[in-house]
DNA sequence: ACTCCGATTTAGAGTCGTCTAACCCTAAAT
DNA sequence: ATTTAGGGTTAGACGACTCTAAATCGGAGT
């Protein structure tokens, strides 16, 4: 099966933003997150279902078929073993990565994912905390853990996931000390979303209004040692 | 200037066939290098012209303007680099890097580019002995190489770069003791141009028939010293 | 059951890079 | 000066991906 880079990416965000749900995905959502219009989304949903890559219901949205998680799974391996082999090979920081990998996914032969991965010692998370699929695709568990919106003043927990790409964003997120296995204690969740809490690296506090704090994903300790 | 990767690649291309000549490059042998057909290049070379990356005269063929020629020597920079790096970084053998290279050279970021740069502490040649163009884009000097071909039995040489992409060849070669900085002395030229040479690292003989051993380029050990 | 709004699809068009078929130019040979 | 062979260009088409504008669907609220 030969796909087109675009077609790839279709399929990559479908997957993502199918995590975590159970409803079909919708024409707008892919259009929003791929940054064209909805028509072009129709068309291109037309094609990967031509293709059995999605199921497809007119006016309901659409799901990926075995055969498209599948290469959703590929595309996303390729992206967080690069995340992961620039920082830990290439003196990349964490907040610069998703770039460079979010072009270069689509290029890399087989060969040089076996290598990276070779380099790497076949790594199970990248810079974020977000799982890397393993060679035989087969889709990792959810992990277990939560925003840091659902959690409560007084509450102990470690931030396990970090998904968000946003450069600024994440420099801002180090530099306070909010990283993939720091210890935070939750000091206030504010009506409108807003999480102040104090990290364990840092040891000041930090804020995190809403649209942060929805992509800090944290568990329980407890959760971890059991 | 937002170029593509495929103009990218005719003006590769056009660098590389005008390396070693002064001749205006024709249009049937960029279409025999990048194995589409001639109108394909034609329009091709117009858009280029519009765009003041090439000099054209209609039926007489191109040379690159030297706006043209700085991306040229951009994208055989990230070639090379690639090659580089993946040799010594991935554990990819010379026979293999060429491909890679060539799919990923249009891809990688400045920053990428300098960090590999970085890592392998600005070599100036890659693996094949060609040489790389430094960061400012100056066009690398010729070096003062020429094809086996032209030597004489009994002529002692080194080699200085092998020219070719074909991983078969490459592999072959390697195999019998011709890669650069081997010391090589020839046995004979055939009158078909096919050359026999013993080699230092090998210590046996290795023919090369004509249009291989076109592409394995020495020089006089005396020319190195002095 | 009906109406309406927002989301989706249909229709039609444009750009890019490619092709084949037909025509044309240049340079070499007569 | 003409012919001719070979390569180059023009013309017209197509697939991939995108857009805008217009038509249509479906669910929420009466
Ligand atoms: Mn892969
Ligand atoms: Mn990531
Ligand atoms: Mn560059
Ligand atoms: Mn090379």
């Amino acid at each position: 099966m030969m796909l087109s880079d675009v077609m790839e990416d279709y399929l990559k965000v479908i997957y993502q933003l199918q995590q975590g749900t159970d409803d079909r995905i919708k024409t707008s959502e892919i259009a929003d997150e791929l940054d064209v219009t909805s028509p072009t989304v129709t068309s291109m949903l037309e094609k990967l279902e031509d293709r059995g890559l999605i199921d497809r219901e007119k006016y309901r949205g659409v799901t990926l078929t075995d055969e498209g998680e599948t290469v959703a799974l590929e595309i996303v391996r390729h992206h967080r073993l690069l995340e992961a082999y620039l920082t830990e090979h290439l003196d990349y920081d964490w907040s610069e990565v998703h770039d460079e990998a979010d072009r270069l996914e689509h290029h890399i032969s087989e060969d040089f994912e076996e290598r990276v991965a070779d380099a790497l010692d076949e790594p199970d998370v990248d810079p974020h905390g977000s799982p890397i699929p393993n060679a035989d695709l087969e889709p990792p568990e959810r992990p277990d853990s939560d925003s840091v919106i659902e959690f409560e003043e007084g509450d102990a927990v470690v931030v396990e996931e970090v998904a968000d790409h946003d450069p600024e964003i994440l420099s801002y997120l180090a530099d306070h000390g909010v990283e993939p296995g720091v210890e935070l204690e939750i000091l206030e969740v504010a009506p409108f979303g807003m999480v102040t809490a104090r990290s364990n690296e840092s040891d000041r506090s930090v804020s995190l209004p809403e649209h942060v704090a929805h992509h800090v994903r944290v568990a329980r300790p407890a959760e971890l040692e059991q």
